[in-house]
DNA sequence: GGCAGCGATGTAATCGATTCCATGAGTCCA
DNA sequence: TGGACTCATGGAATCGATTACATCGCTGCC
């Protein structure tokens, strides 16, 4: 491959004009610049971004960590992430966790060895010391969707609390009572968050919510399906079942259909996390829709700024209920019941 | 951060000896091993994969260029090639190319430029001449799922031949006879394959393919939506609709679902490439299943055979059908009607 | 005892860029 | 005419690693 050597050679020039040329500094003559451009023309000469990384200590690269390639919810989050990335001149790399902290430590390592110029990270569990140290040493980072309590790091996330307390206004509504929850792994925030957000609302209602409602799972779907399953056991089973996440949504289904159960006549079902599929399954699933494109982008807005220099803000973007056919009777969207105690949030936008 | 000089420095040797040490060099005394392990730990020391890269010229780095993020088979082909690539000793960047030629040539660009040891395409157009030249500078480069006719590239692909004589006996018996197709781009091998695929299976069965049942989509959801309206527009609209990929499939759902018709009383829908959440639509929807995890592992193994100076051999594995309730009555898979003239095809393996 | 051979180590070149500094040519004005 | 200044350019240092080569001290064998 050519390097900016030969292109110098073939330009009969230094290669202190060639890199002049190629990065726009104004005092380099017009038929300097003209050899030059011809040259790399003639040798299909492309920089070689390694040696340029090496030399400026920038990489132009974001490292993006998500907990699980295979959601859609992360799929589009990702999505996002390069669209906004590569309108700023970033490109990313996408590292997969899992949901296994030893995976997401990793890649996390692998970015960092690469010396990407900042880290998205949406983690796994409570907190790495790995990424902790990164963060304590300045690496430029933001968390996205989920975040580790008492890190000075900017948060991109959703407030699902409003939406939660729809959802469980629409499930009063329509007569249910027994209400049970598949959580996600208590070290991520997404995952206790959504429980104490479906305690409280429950609250309102003047509903419980018993431990043996409150199923344990890991954002896959094996385990919306084992802790469905337990539900299904129960000497009295829930009439609803909210799954903390869409994967384990899929799971929930599963368990019910191998059943030869029906949704939502023998069960309901609700979950975080709205996704394309959702509205033809069967039956269409309710679901808690987060704004996940502007989430993604607001992420990257957060990262470059720090990366360049300026301060970074925290964002919290409201969820909202959309109301489907799997927690009984239908309701246009317009009908949601308004919680009784507040009227819906408004979009929240907070400064860290 | 800390480099091989502090560490050298940190422990009384030259840099050279501590690259050693941490090379696995053979010729260093345990002292001066222990010394330097003793600083690398006490500096938390990482070597610069970026200087690493640009002395020995390899960046352990397998570059990934797919055509759609949103689509879960590419999904899950992207966690398969991360997950073989990393047991292998590499890691992965994936560009999505959403698709566009454009910006499979800006990702292709972008990964040359990071000088990643080998290229990994899924080719979105029929012949981008960045790819051409690189594959002819002898870029190590293995083409997956989709390929690029003529090129001297190894290829890694399901033939889904037999599964779509499977899939068109399984229509005729349940008694369909208008059967319709919607294609995907002509510029793709996938595109015109499985469209010559219908079209040689319907021909066995002394079924005609006007062209006014071969809708152009372009595997996306949108696409799927519009051509579904369209033959239903038809005078005389077909029974079955085989949409080429998921995401059509999807697409052509929602177009039946608009009008009030039902899946299958009054029309039969299919698919090429089967995901999880077709067992949970409604109906769950009949699909052809691709090995995708399978795919993309010896996609890799072809790719890091070519870097490490092996000879890479292209893979072709059978695709199979998945009968469900989306044509008609369920049928269980091992009732799978035989096509006529042939038995199903074995596992078939061919060098290149 | 002397020399070959080997193990451990350091010096310095190298990869491909960017960029500071020096130099030389040309312009302008006193 | 000469000094100050600008502009265009090249030489060389630099980023952080790897590695060829040189060196030095030992050991062992003839």
């Amino acid at each position: 491959m050519a390097s900016i050597k030969d292109v110098a050679a073939a330009a009969g020039v230094s290669v202190a004009t060639v890199s002049r040329v190629l990065n726009g500094h104004p005092s380099v003559s017009a038929d300097a610049r003209a050899r030059v451009m011809g040259a790399v023309e003639a040798l299909g000469y492309r920089p070689n971004a390694v040696a340029r990384s090496l030399r400026t200590d920038q990489t132009h690269t974001l490292g993006l960590v998500i907990s699980d390639v295979l959601n859609p919810y992360f799929t589009e989050l990702a999505r996002s992430v390069e669209e906004e990335a590569r309108a700023l001149g970033y490109s990313v790399i996408i590292g997969n966790a899992d949901e296994r902290p030893e995976l997401q430590d990793h890649h996390v390592r692998n970015l960092l060895d690469r010396r990407i110029d900042g880290l998205l990270v949406s983690p796994t569990d409570g907190g790495s010391p790995l990424m902790l140290d990164a963060a304590r040493a300045g690496t430029p980072m933001v968390f996205v969707d989920r975040w580790i309590p008492g890190v000075d790091v900017p948060v991109v996330r959703a407030d699902g609390q409003a939406a939660v307390r729809d959802l469980v206004a629409h499930l009063c509504r329509l007569g249910h009572r027994r209400l049970a929850i598949i959580a996600g792994p208590a070290a991520t925030t997404t995952g206790s968050e959504r429980v104490e957000a479906f305690r409280a609302a429950l609250a309102e209602y003047g509903l419980p919510l018993p431990d043996a409602y409150i199923g344990q799972g890991d954002f896959q779907a094996e385990s919306g399906r084992q802790v469905t399953e337990g539900f299904l056991d129960l000497p009295e089973p829930p009439e609803v079942v909210f799954a903390a996440d869409n994967l384990m949504a899929l799971g929930a289904l599963d368990a019910v259909r191998a059943r030869g159960l029906r949704v939502p006549d023998d069960i309901a079902l609700a979950a975080f996390d709205d996704i394309p599929w959702f509205v033809h399954t069967d039956p269409p699933v309710t679901a808690i829709a987060q704004p996940t494109g502007e989430l993604g982008r607001a992420a990257v807005r957060a990262l470059v700024d720090r990366i360049e220099g300026r301060t970074p803000r925290s964002v919290t973007l409201p969820a909202r209920l959309v109301v489907r056919r799997s927690c009984g009777e239908a309701l246009l969207p317009s009908q949601t019941p308004a919680p009784p105690t507040q009227s819906p949030s408004p979009v929240q936008r907070s400064t860290s």
